[in-house]
DNA sequence: CCCCGGTATGACAACGGTGTCTTATTGGAC
DNA sequence: GTCCAATAAGACACCGTTGTCATACCGGGG
């Protein structure tokens, strides 16, 4: 029924234990009949039994990808740079949706490594800093890796982006457009990006020699919603912005349409800023001015690191990028 | 180092075999052994290995989910539906994105059930109608169950909707609404669903006795930048539409930002509507009236279905909803 | 009282690979 | 020519479960 290495060493007329060498590109193996080998295995077609190698050996050639975040784009471009990273390395990629906040969280986590035997495992932001995970899996002893971890930086290997640098350069920008009464939308308070991305715009505030004024300031909730209402209080009031940051492209979204809503002209009456550079980004009117993390490319470096053979604790910044669209523009001289 | 069977065993008193007994539920195990193992998994925090269950038994507590689809929406809600009931069952899932036109896919899937042994697959449109995955699951005599399929219904079992019917259904509350120049923007050539859909546009037409006017249909490609061509193409008529069916949310948008740009009052001088109610259909002005594809809902019971021991082929056809927001309106009288 | 089917449990091989150890064969340094 | 390290390949146990078969007990019908 199954091929297995059995047959595949009947056919290449060498030993079981031969065949495994070359399938783990072992050292010792002559050229000729490595080359065997390889022609069976192409012949009958044959791949391995992941079950069998995981119980006999060492390795499980699986990692485990575990997230919770209820965004579909950011979730979808994580498991596409893991999956990239793990496709070249012949390793299964196990998707793992978990509620940082169950009350079974680290049992959930447990389990998982128990019976899969997992190589190692890749956290992405916001179970980079549930607790309870990271107790589960330094008491499990195993290899991880944090994709834009918010605490804790010293504990283990991450990948991440400047959330403050980008938002410093997201106001620059503005500021550098003339405007000088910027609004701001903060983000949900349970993520670490939005305090970092509020003390960047404070920043490049600062180092312009604006002085920073709280009622320019708005509480938002990373939704739509949230950003039209932010727009409207800050677009009522009698000495309004010339321009409105918000810290994520959906509140953005938000604040573009109370300005329409309301007959202004983006980029001419309003400028108007985001974060992320979602798709939505660029399927609003005008397209909007944001910034694009490097999600994909975060994942991919998280795997990459995971799969590394020094076990050395990196931290790695990978760079972000202004995308400037038609959402934001210089202030006109009135 | 690892909790095993043999521990657990050793702790309850029991024979190995015994405990594999509780594990998987079986006859033939006294009330009171059950439980004094069921304490001493508990005690010990057991989880069996799933490669050694997968190697001895005739069941792996595996299925793979096989998608090649560029939406991440969609994705999210079909990996979410198949995961739920997966968790039910206490089974893993392996989320395989693929890609439907590689000349290898075969060899990936044949690959992916080897190694893996997986017992069973859900295929997710598109993959549903890519002849080389299909070929290769029924050589494999391997269950499996497809979403949203567009051809072989008969093939195998299925979960759907009627995407015909939906977009009658559509087309028949722009005519209640007194519309009788309706504008309709095809999707993606390669989508059976775009067929379909352009087929229940035409049906409620007739039924309403409203000829069918060529010029008056567009072929997009499902996304954004189509939406907007096809509406400048379509407002730009001499004798131009009162409203606009687009065959999914993206391309609404693309009509909406057209129909703004160009000073157009949606819904009041165009009524606007779109297919699929993904998130964007809430976070544009006015919000989108779509229809609803219970894809979480479809996933879920494709699970079940290949969960269902009774292997007989089964359709199964799910409702979708007419999601009615504020971008269709009556026909203004003029 | 014996036999039997239903219930409850254990012994043991097997699943398909890898880890470890052993053995044979080289080729170069002395 | 001898010795040794490096190279090449095989034998065999073992990983942690489940499948199969054997065994023992129990209660009721003949």
């Amino acid at each position: 029924m199954r091929v297995t290495i059995k047959d595949v060493s009947r056919i290449a007329g060498v030993s079981i234990k031969t065949v495994s060498r070359v399938l783990n590109k072992e050292k010792y193996v002559s050229d000729d009949t490595r080359r065997k080998v390889e022609e069976a295995v192409a012949a009958l077609n044959f791949s391995p039994s992941l079950a069998a190698r995981t119980l006999a050996g060492s390795r499980s050639f699986q990692i485990a990808l575990i997230y919770d975040n209820h965004s579909p784009y950011y979730i979808h471009a994580v498991q596409e740079g893991v999956w990239n990273r793990c496709r070249e390395e012949g390793v299964r990629m196990l998707a793992q949706p978990v509620d940082i906040d169950s009350p079974t969280l680290a049992q959930e986590i447990g389990g998982l490594i128990d019976e899969t035997h997992v190589d190692g495992v890749i956290l992405s932001s916001p179970v980079t800093d549930a607790p309870a995970a990271l107790e589960e899996l330094e008491r499990r002893r195993i290899r991880f890796v944090r994709i834009s971890p918010g605490t804790n930086h010293a504990l283990t290997s991450s990948v991440f982006m400047d959330d403050v640098q980008a938002a410093d350069d997201m106001t620059t920008h503005l500021i550098n457009q003339g405007h000088r009464r910027i609004g701001f939308v903060i983000g949900h308070p349970n993520h670490m990006a939005s305090d970092q991305r509020h003390f960047g715009y404070r920043r490049a505030l600062d180092r312009a020699g604006i002085a920073y004024e709280p009622g320019l300031v708005r509480q938002g909730t990373f939704d739509f919603e949230s950003g039209m209402e932010a727009a409207e209080a800050l677009l009522k009031l009698a000495h309004k912005p010339t321009a409105i940051f918000a810290s994520n492209d959906d509140m953005a979204a938000g604040v573009l349409s109370y300005a329409h809503r309301i007959g202004l002209d983006v980029p001419h009456d309003l400028s108007v800023a985001g974060f992320d550079d979602t798709p939505l980004a660029q399927l609003v009117w005008p397209p909007l001015t944001t910034v694009r993390q490097p999600v994909r490319d975060l994942a991919y470096a998280a795997t990459d690191q995971l799969f590394c053979p020094d076990p050395a604790i990196v931290h790695q910044r990978l760079q972000h990028e202004l995308m400037v669209r038609g959402s934001t523009a210089p202030l006109r001289k009135s």
